[in-house]
DNA sequence: TGTGACATGTAAGGCGTTACATGATTAA
DNA sequence: TTAATCATGTAACGCCTTACATGTCACA
C-alpha cells in the first residue's frame, strides 16, 4: 500500500549536502526547493523523528545561547545508500509532482551518465507527450468555432502544449 | 480544520456542462482534466454520494443492457450556486495545483469580466514571481564557478524562470 | 520591553493512493 | 468464449494541512 514518500528522500538529499536542524528544513521549503515542493513544520519534525528511529538521520545537540538547544541532523551511511538508490531509480511521472526535477537538483556533477540517462529519457517522455497534446488539439480544436464555444478548455490546451514545448527546449540545453 | 477540497468542485464544473455516471468523471481525469488535475474512481464515488447528501448534485438512473443501470448524476441549483461562488472568488496559490488553469478551463466566454480580471491579476502574481526567481539566479549564480559546483539547482532554477516567462506570454496572448 | 524571527513539538481531520471486490456488456 | 471495457463500490493507510502550543533569542 506504501506511497511514495518523497518528502523522506528530499530531507535526505538536502541533509547530505550539510547538517541541518528542522527549522533550517522547513525553510528551505520556503525558498529553494518550495519551486517543487512544498512542506511544513509540522510534517518535518515527526519525519525526522521516524528518519532517525530507521536510522537514516542522527542528530547532535547544539547549544545556541543560555537554554536553547538546536537538534541538527546528520546523513548516517544508511541514509546516504537509500538515497543514492532513490537517485537512480527512474523518476516516477505523476500528475501533481515532478519527480525528475526534484532528482535533477541534487545532481551537481553536468558530466554524470546518470544525468544524460535521466535528460534523455525524460526528453522521450515529454515528445510523447506534447505530440499527444498537439493530437488532442487539432481533434478538439480544429476550426475557430470550437474555439470559442469552449474558450477556457482551448487556453488550457494550448497552456499544457506550449508549457511542453518550453520544458522540452529546457530539456535539450541541458 | 477544512481543506480546500477543490476535486468537488471541479466535479461541479463537469456535471454543469452536462449529466454524467462516475465512470465518465473518472475518465475525464485521465484525458482532459488529467492535464491539470488527477482522481480515481475510488475517490469519485464516495463524493458524488457525500455531494449528494449535501444537495449539491442528484442522480437518475439509466437502465443500459438486461441488468445494467447506471447513475447519472445531474447539478442541482445549489450546486450551481456553489459552483459559481467558487469560480468567482481569487484563485488560490498552490505549490502542487495551479487553481488559476482550473478554474479558467471552466470559463467559455472570452469576453466576460471575470476572464479579464483574473488573467490581469495572474499576470501580476507571475510577474512578482519572475522577479523574485531572477533575483534569486542573480544572487546565487553570479558566475560560471557556482553554476557548475551546483549544477543542478541551477538548471533547476533556470526552469522555474523559463516556465514562468512561458506562462506570461501565454497569459498575455489571452 | 516588545516585536519578529528562531526553534520544536503535538493533534485532528481531510485528502489521495493503492488494493480489494464484484459484476455486466460488447466486440473480436 | 474470452478479453477489454464499462460500471460501481469499500477498506486501509499514508500524506498533508490547519490549528494548537510553548518557549528562546536578537535587536531596536
Amino acid at each position: 500500500m506504501a506511497q511514495k514518500n518523497r518528502l523522506q528522500y528530499i530531507i535526505l538529499g538536502l541533509l547530505n549536502i550539510e547538517s541541518k536542524t528542522g527549522y533550517d528544513l522547513t525553510k528551505a521549503f520556503d525558498s529553494d526547493i518550495g519551486e517543487f515542493w512544498s512542506a511544513n513544520h509540522s510534517q518535518i519534525y515527526p519525519l525526522l523523528k521516524k528518519m532517525e528511529e530507521n536510522e537514516l538521520v542522527s542528530h547532535h545537540e547544539v547549544q545556541i545561547g543560555q537554554k536553547l538547544i538546536k537538534k541538527s541532523y546528520d546523513i548516517t551511511p544508511n541514509g546516504k545508500k537509500i538515497f543514492l538508490e532513490w537517485l537512480k531509480e527512474a523518476p516516477e511521472m505523476d500528475n501533481n509532482h515532478d519527480e525528475f526535477v526534484l532528482k535533477l537538483y541534487f545532481i551537481n556533477n553536468k558530466n554524470s551518465d546518470l544525468l544524460k540517462t535521466m535528460v534523455s529519457e525524460q526528453i522521450e517522455f515529454r515528445e510523447n507527450k506534447l505530440n499527444h497534446l498537439t493530437n488532442q488539439m487539432k481533434d478538439k480544436f480544429p476550426n475557430a468555432t470550437k474555439r470559442k464555444a469552449q474558450y477556457g478548455h482551448f487556453c488550457v490546451l494550448k497552456h499544457a502544449i506550449s508549457r511542453e514545448k518550453n520544458y522540452l527546449n529546457w530539456l535539450k540545453e541541458i
